[in-house]
DNA sequence: CCACGTCTGTTATTTTTTTCACAAAAAGGG
DNA sequence: CCCTTTTTGTGAAAAAAATAACAGACGTGG
């Protein structure tokens, strides 16, 4: 019963909404209005709900408290997760700032770069360090997931040296793809290739339309 | 023959493979060599590049800049697409430097915020402009892709103003979803569900390597 | 110029993901 | 208390995506 990657997905935004949006607040849901909110299908979210091991009950819906700590257990680590993150350009702060923002099952035990005016600066809050101490921090405190805002040219030796240092899983935000080892988990992010499908597929999307128009 | 989304993600990242990464400089280019980058097969690579209309040739490959222009065909709008982007935060200001910095065929008519202290100020060479500036600059240059870089709270009604405006596709990095009417495509870029995806499935993949060993 | 090995193009197969559809549960009204 | 309506839970069907497999093309080396 491995979740899929898809199913954790929305299992991350039916938490969000039932905890700081559309339906915070109520003591019950149903499968049709989460669908609705995530523009999906009734029957979706039921099964993703099977699978998280939550059960609803017949004309009420479900339990908004039970199913936040059911999908909390899934998602997240019990005592929360550390992780590093290498790159403090604009898009490592504003991925310092989600964290910050969002109180999440989430702390950065350190940020990294390479760029001598950053090192020693406060980004959020955060003091980033000079990335000769990537390797240290990393084994110090068994740091099992990072982040990888780096431009796309250094992205594939700070993943090399964040693998050798123990890192399983990685959230790589540079416009390049990773190549790892077997055991470490790969989540791509990738802005560049999001702008270029939002303006591919919006035409593709009139053209639809257009056609539907037609009949 | 409407190319679904996740073949449009894959030939973005082989055109940055091609062109600006990796094989760069190539003649020609092996299926193989492709997959290899993207940690895919072989047999995928070649689906992708029937779709296009790319034919290589056997034992040679298929040729780069052949490749590179056919792709850009589908990717590209003939003139290249003019977007606004609305909310010049941390993670506006980095999409803007991601358009800035690749040279993609993308053009930033506007950028907007709600913020008085930034309306004015320079982002990575864009000025800000007031929100209530939006449907003029959308309606003047026939804006039909928009970028939502705002805060989670902001984003559905930013949304609502571009739609009825007239632009049809959008990319939403707030992190909630956005509730659009048909023919109206949406890609989101969830930066928080990536995060919670990762430290999640890490442990997945680990206790799937474990069991590995056992067996 | 022939045999071999490699790589493409595409069909078939498998796997994964989503949707459909309906029985069972249960609230509410008369 | 029973009937109606709404909603869950889930097997079955469908759709979508990925993978495998192999015929055909074509260099290359002898």
């Amino acid at each position: 019963m491995a979740l899929s990657g898809k199913t954790v997905e929305r299992l991350s935004i039916y938490r969000r909404l039932l905890t700081v949006q559309g339906f915070a607040g109520e003591d019950y849901v149903y499968s049709h209005d989460l669908a609705e909110m995530i523009s999906g299908t009734a029957a979706q979210v039921r099964r993703d709900l099977m699978e998280v091991g939550v059960t609803g009950h017949s004309k009420r819906g479900y339990r908004v408290d039970e199913m936040v700590s059911k999908i909390s257990e899934l998602l997240d680590q019990p005592g929360g997760t550390e992780l590093v993150l290498v790159g403090a350009g604009d898009l490592g702060r504003a991925v310092l700032g989600f964290i910050k923002g969002q109180r999440t099952a989430m702390r950065i035990a350190g940020a990294f770069d390479n760029d001598p005016t950053k090192i020693g600066c406060l980004v959020h809050g955060y003091r980033c360090q000079s990335i000769d101490a990537l390797e240290d921090v990393v084994r110090a405190n068994d740091i099992e997931v990072a982040i990888i805002t780096t431009p796309a040219a250094g992205a594939q030796e700070v993943c090399d040296r964040l693998v050798a240092a123990g890192v399983r899983g990685i959230a790589n935000f540079a416009p390049t793809p990773l190549q790892v080892p077997d055991g470490v988990w790969v989540e791509r992010i990738d802005i560049a290739t999001a702008l270029e499908k939002v303006t591919c597929l919006t035409r593709a999307a009139k053209a639809v339309v257009g056609a539907d128009k037609l009949s």
